[in-house]
DNA sequence: CGGGATTTTGACCGATTTCAAAGTACGTGG
DNA sequence: CCACGTACTTTGAAATCGGTCAAAATCCCG
């Protein structure tokens, strides 16, 4: 049984040694030029864990933040519980992300960050990275700057929020072409970790609602959806769907 | 005549030294146990700005984010534009409060900020503020936390955006209530610095929408409001309703 | 006191949710 | 390897919340 945590035997942690120099996804996680020197120090207060299966739980929330996790391949998603158990989903993480920034502030977890797949993260105990930080400037300086962009990220997040269903799941899906492409998978073909719950969910609309539009999108030729995988046929029309205001302007993107 | 951003004379500048040490807003924009001397330090790069008027734009969008900005009197918006004019309110700005983090990533601010009444702020020229945390690790540790913090309160208003109309407006008035005491005023009699369609056009609710349940509330008996002076009258109420799904289960509500 | 902007109110309309149920995928155990 | 059960997805029809339009009332500031 994987419960995602587990101590590694001494031989498997020696391998694990190494982590972030030898990781293809060091840019993405930490996007600085650090030195090799630098990255060795990093190297050092990294661990990284077993993977975790689908449904196990790396955060629960009231959890001590003690550590920042990194996604080396997998994805998962954060939640909270509102007391009459429905779920809220707050993020979904992919390869390269950084999970954790939210509960600095209190040094407390206040949310569930669980497996949607076979997933293997690696953890930075935050102590030890702000020690870090302080002596490599240019770590302080990456730190604040991908703290910022998670800022800014929700703030756009927030203004999707608002809009209707289509330019929202518009918006979600060139949101993932776009962290996709960014780890240098394809920006058309993919395949969506989540269930069409999670990501009705996830944008504020019922499962049934994010379903229909799916199928209004495929029937408008702008992708093609089977299952989890999804290839979209029309980038230039769902860019336009996400500007346009809806109500006025709207003659070249849908029918009736 | 006031266009906010006017270089002061050498003797008002003068005055505006010491500005940190002797706020009353300290712990609020930078809640740290700096000693003395640090505050000294900080003191030192510190810029004090003339008050802004009503509209008077503190920033906007396309400038390189040179500083920080924080709040010591009256109250900001930041909003975007989305081509078609529509303006997207995405925060308030109370005293104590840091403006323009969600810029540091990009060295470049997204939205605009301007000022919603007669306002003073003061700058904190960014690449200033980075060396001096370096200097000094308690610096550093409190600006990761008042990011993080920002990110916390992020997701909270995203989850909030995803209910109904009504429970919209009591989380903004708690969040409100609460903003206000923090920073000495009572939290159940203030004043609302911006304007109904403001309040919802952050909501993401027509202004309509939000007259008719600020009405509702009222003639419930949860608050009592003369133009922008609110009075929370059931504090317990409107804290039952943010948390209520809404149809089912809400009949357990009163009582924290 | 006057004029324009903001807020409120009412009636109507539409998008999205909800409810109900059928169809489909998938893991488990036989 | 196949059958079964559970969970997920899709589809349809009805109900609802919030938006839009229009107009009246109020506020604000000079």
């Amino acid at each position: 049984m994987h419960t995602g945590g587990d101590s590694r035997t001494p031989l498997q942690l020696y391998e694990f040694r190494k982590a972030c120099s030898s990781c293809s996804l060091r840019e993405l996680c930490l996007p600085v030029a650090l030195s090799g020197l630098d990255i060795d120090a990093l190297d050092k207060i990294v661990k990284r864990k077993g993977p975790l299966q689908k449904g196990d739980k790396l955060i629960r929330p009231g959890q001590p933040m003690t550590a920042l996790h990194a996604v080396l391949s997998g994805s998962l998603k954060s939640s909270t519980q509102d007391m009459n158990d429905e779920e809220q989903i707050i993020a979904f993480h992919l390869p390269g992300e950084l999970i954790g920034l939210d509960a600095i502030g209190s040094g407390k977890h206040s949310s569930t960050t669980e497996a949607l797949e076979t997933t293997s993260v690696c953890s930075i105990p935050f102590a030890e990275l702000e020690a870090l930080a302080h002596k490599i400037p240019s770590l302080q300086h990456q730190l604040l700057r991908i703290m910022s962009r998670e800022i800014f990220d929700d703030h756009e997040l927030l203004q999707v929020s608002r809009r209707p269903a289509e330019q929202r799941l518009a918006v979600l899906l060139l949101n993932f072409s776009q962290r996709f492409g960014r780890r240098g998978m394809s920006r058309t073909r993919f395949r969506l970790p989540m269930s069409r719950q999670d990501l009705g969910n996830y944008l504020g609309l019922a499962p049934e609602t994010t379903s229909r539009i799916f199928r209004r999108f495929v029937i408008q030729g702008l992708l093609s959806a089977t299952g989890k995988e999804i290839e979209l046929l029309d980038l230039q029309a769902l860019h336009g769907l996400k500007e346009e205001s809806g109500g006025n302007t709207d003659l070249h993107a849908k029918r009736s």
